[in-house]
RNA sequence: GUGGGCGUAGCUCAGUCGGUUAGAGCGUCAGGUUGUGGCCCUGAAGGCCGGGGGUUCGAAUCCCCUCGUUCACCCCA
């Protein structure tokens, strides 16, 4: 074991897999170009106020936070999640509505590592500030879905509820943990402690001891208000327009305290996995004003970069594949002709790369082999004192032919078309 | 934070009733004659057996601690 190794939960993106996750963030990048977001880039370091008014009683805020004083005695802390912070943005900068923007980066919650959950772990995620409309929150989860069929997932399992407007949430609550408390002695010692804290949460416990006083909790959907009925039947409306499957699940309750009416969650495939959520969001209508806003309907999502790409493992899709260089060169008479004909290659266009320490005409083929390269450019001794270069296809069978230096790129221009 | 599994070469793993110089495959490097890769053959390099302590004549192997990782709870992406 080398002495220094990366912290517990964090890690090095090496390649190939590095330039897959650029691949994803692309690709997730067109999707929402395509709706017209743009991207915003807040910093990774705020002021830990701006994360407190996520959730008070959420483990994000109060216990799993990277918070420090820094050098200014400035109480600050590395962002555990985007929203927050795009609200933040939206306060500060005060952009015309709607404001449709999306984001991609890492964020940091000190929880203990597993398989998919990891210290640092990047997300990609929409926000949309300003319109208050059921319609938008389809279009929202539209794109995540669009994005994952992109990425070529069918096993991803929407699913939706409503958690009503902030009144019938508080009256759900409050029912709830009456709920709970007169059935204390049959839940777990767990979700008692749970319920102390945010009795919503307790629905969400995946105990099997919790599960019968669950099923016969009371319903949320029997607390919403005339407009959160509207709205809701109004996104699974829009939901089925667009011919995207979904599943209300009222227990969904989500880990953040600002969502209200719509939160959703993308499922993967894998449901026996503790770490099946690859992303989910909703409409959280109040946050915005929570930071010192005018009040301002927001709605989004974040979708987790290591666990869907754990499921496109799990499908076979989206693999990660090594990324090669067009032509090798070959120099056995010391390295001066591959270091100018590559930059000659390079400066035309043409990918190329070489083996150093003039090493043998075999290891330097092996090498060229190995790089992927669909042509070598072989230099030796002789190839030198004429002023040639040897083009030898080294995959799909074919002659070499000795060509004049001055024919390379042109000849190399048409081997590889 | 709580509980269980695991931790041997760069990678994937053998090896434990404790017993001489710790193994394989893959990968890397070098050869297999005269300047040419993939297949094959030969050889080499590469391990404080995660770290520390203990038991023992003797520990990769047993015990304790610790670190890391993994699974479940928790939390959530």
């Amino acid at each position: 074991m080398p002495e220094f190794q990366t912290s517990p939960g964090m890690r090095d993106v090496l390649p190939p897999e590095s330039a897959r996750w650029r691949r994803f963030v692309r690709t997730f990048d067109e999707t929402v170009s395509a709706a017209g977001y743009g991207q915003v880039v807040p910093p990774l370091l705020e002021d830990i106020g701006v994360f407190h008014r996520v959730g008070e009683a959420t483990d994000v805020v109060t216990k799993e936070m990277y918070d420090f004083v820094d050098k200014g005695e400035r109480h600050v802390a590395l962002r555990p999640e985007q929203t927050a912070s795009v609200c933040r943005a939206f306060v500060q900068h005060r952009p015309a509505t709607p404001w449709k923007v999306w984001y991609a980066g890492p964020n940091f919650r000190y929880e203990k590592p597993q398989r998919g959950r990891y210290r640092q772990f990047d997300q990609v995620g929409i926000e949309v500030l300003g319109p208050d409309d059921p319609y938008l929150d389809v279009e929202v989860i539209a794109l995540g879905w669009r994005f994952f069929r992109t990425l070529g997932l069918g096993q991803v399992t929407l699913m939706v509820n409503s958690l009503g407007e902030p009144a019938d949430r508080t009256a759900f609550v409050a029912a709830l943990r009456e709920y709970f408390e007169a059935n204390i002695d049959r839940l777990t010692p767990e979700s008692r402690v749970t319920l102390s804290k945010n009795p919503l949460r307790v629905l969400d416990s995946k105990r099997p001891a919790d599960a019968d006083v669950i099923a016969s909790a009371p319903r949320i959907a029997d607390f919403h208000s005339e407009t959160a009925r509207a709205s809701f039947a109004a996104v699974l409306d829009g939901l089925r327009a667009l011919d995207i499957p979904f599943v209300v699940n009222e227990r969904l309750v989500r880990g953040l305290d600002y969502y209200r009416l719509t939160t959703f969650e993308y499922v993967g495939g894998t449901l026996d996995s503790a770490q099946n959520a690859l992303g989910g969001g909703g409409r959280y209508d109040g946050l915005v004003e929570d930071l010192g806003g005018p009040a301002t309907p927001g709605v989004g999502f974040a979708i987790g970069l290591d666990r869907t790409l754990l499921a496109c493992d799990d499908e076979g899709v989206f693999a990660a594949h090594e990324q090669g260089v067009d032509v090798f060169v070959v120099d056995t008479t010391g390295g001066l002709h591959a270091l100018t004909v590559t930059d000659q290659l390079r400066a035309a266009g043409i990918s190329a790369d070489r083996a150093f320490e003039n090493r043998s005409m075999k290891s330097q083929m092996k090498a060229a082999d190995r790089s992927g390269a669909s042509v070598a450019v072989i230099i030796g001794s002789d190839e030198a004192a004429a002023g040639t270069a040897v083009v030898r296809p080294l995959r799909d069978g074919g002659e070499q032919t000795s060509i004049p230096r001055t024919e390379l790129i042109t000849t190399l221009r048409k081997v590889l078309s």
